[in-house]
DNA sequence: TAGGAAAGAGACAGACCTGTCTCATCACCA
DNA sequence: TGGTGATGAGACAGGTCTGTCTCTTTCCTA
């Protein structure tokens, strides 16, 4: 089997991590899978092993991606007491990301970009990713408020964040994310019985 | 010279155009010059004669989209008469844009994905449009509340507008719109006096 | 009507792209 | 110790990319 072997895992995952890094930098079209092989100190046939095209690579990464930001997310509502403390984790996440070194931007909303076709496997997994963010925060704003509500405001909420982080990808994370937060609490005031 | 005869720039406005068409739908990078060629039926000396490179057409393109955006946007704001109802324009403008055919999200933030380094002329080009609508709603807010409050609403309101942007290339624009412009009325009214 | 600029047509170079194939090597396990 | 599966290394095919070059044709104008 390909996964009971811990060698092949570790190498499919070093390559999974590898093209994170130069997609999240040079894009999907313009980083070609020998760049990708040459980085991970990888022979060709290994990736082409584990991933029958580039497309699937793609779509591994983001899941990859996806997860590892869902793990964070869930530690950091476990640590927080009230919906509204939840809510500012999120934004706290963002703040921090926007300042990390090597912050290019969101690699789902590049990927957008660059996969158009809904029919695509990269875009279904783009929305698959931007709709579970935005049903995490209405989950924790039904706490706050009537459902009905919370609909849009996790709405609003998640249009605040994506802009924001297109903001940070121009050189404006620290006032985008300090408006973004003002917004928000405008809104759940506005929705807050 | 190249500019006063009539067919040159008919020829070079052709191009633009059908370039923007193909870029939208395709992406930067998978767009090829000789696709380009093709469909706007022209000798490729003809292109590389107006354009010397291929990141000079994809500039050209991205200023003649902004100034066709700013032209309309400036129509609509003409026939506003109150800074609400200016703001309330802008929200229509997206509103009629989701809905048009061949919707395929926003040429800048797909140019931003593809073109991530601050130094290119892509990039520049990308940040101008953007912090030109920041400052256009900003001056029409700042009717409405004091400066310093403008700012901040301004920016809220622009991540507001590329976040639902993204939402409407996943095909979520109607409720998009219509929680964009209901989070923008929470955002003013919290900041107006 | 003659001169000159713009455009058409297409070959061409050189690089890069994805994906396939072969053969040698290595590690582990029965 | 022999077998088995994962990997390494790199050639290779077939296509596409940007950008250059040459030669011909068209069209406008002085």
């Amino acid at each position: 089997m390909t996964s009971s072997s811990p060698i092949g895992s570790d190498k499919r995952r070093h390559v999974v991590e590898t093209a994170y890094a130069l997609f999240k930098r040079g894009g999907f079209h313009a980083t070609g899978i020998d760049r990708i092989i040459a980085e991970a100190e990888v022979a060709k046939m290994t990736m082409y092993r584990h991933f029958p095209s580039k497309d699937d690579l793609i779509v591994e990464v983001l899941d990859y991606r996806a997860r590892r930001f869902d793990r964070q997310l869930d530690r950091l509502a476990d640590a927080a007491a009230t919906p509204k403390q939840k809510i500012a984790t999120i934004f706290d996440w963002y703040g921090r990301w926007f300042h990390s070194t090597d912050f290019h931007g969101c690699l789902f909303a590049h990927a957008l970009a660059e996969f158009g076709n809904p029919e695509h496997p990269v875009f279904k997994a783009v929305a698959a990713q931007k709709n579970g963010l935005r049903r995490r925060m209405q989950s924790i704003l039904e706490d706050m408020m009537p459902p009905d509500r919370a609909t849009g405001a996790a709405a609003a909420l998640l249009m605040l964040i994506e802009g924001a982080t297109l903001m940070a990808e121009m050189g404006q994370g620290d006032t985008a994310i300090r408006d973004a937060r003002k917004a928000a609490s405008s809104i759940i005031a506005a929705s807050t019985p």
